[in-house]
DNA sequence: CGGTATCCTTGTGGATACTG
DNA sequence: CAGTATCCACAAGGATACCG
């Protein structure tokens, strides 16, 4: 990498940003880290998420690689969410961070 | 932590989105954690970065705890940035970001 | 050199109603 | 149950001009 793009806006580290920014993403990743969970369940965890902005972080998680969105075609229907192998590499930063945010609660 | 904190606003880990979550925040503070740095290097650095937009995003990092900005009192003025202890606990976890990140650069 | 002050644009998040 | 579709509010980001 040459310095002209060290910091630039197309390194890794701003890639991370985009991809994990949202408002509740982390959490998202979090909560579906421990095991995979339906969105029904999801929403009742998140209850300050409104509907259509979790439909939305979940499908962004999803379209960067992090989730994997497994439809059941059943009535009614039902839909898990579950971490993919890039996901799961994220967990121990989200551990990371969390521990380090733990740490400094005034 | 009882459950219903567990995913909230006031945990951990939405601590630490809302302290690093600003646009060039994480690599503000990579390149700062590499040495102390004045304001005009940062600024040719990030040449995408209007002078107002980086003096906010330091002094809310500053404000934060993560930075810490020290004024010279000399003509023409002179301000040094430099990371806090806290700010240097976070450093692994910016290299683990980059590191995940780069990783998947498709 | 290292800022403020002001104003403006955009993106992100959200409320609400409807649906296969 | 798990979504879409619209429309909207507001905060974050940015351009520009001026200053100690």
């Amino acid at each position: 990498m040459n310095h002209s793009k060290k910091y630039s806006s197309d390194c890794g580290l701003n890639k991370v940003q985009k991809m994990v920014g949202g408002k509740w993403k982390l959490s998202l990743l979090w909560y579906i880290s421990e095991e995979t969970r339906r969105f029904g369940e999801i929403k009742r965890v998140f209850p300050d998420i409104t509907q259509s902005m979790l439909t939305k972080q979940l499908r962004e998680l999803e379209s960067d690689g992090l989730l994997h969105r497994k439809i059941y075609k059943e009535v009614p229907p039902r839909v898990e969410y579950s971490l993919t192998k890039l996901g799961q590499r994220f967990v121990p930063i989200l551990h990371s961070m969390s521990e380090w945010g733990e740490s400094n609660l005034e």
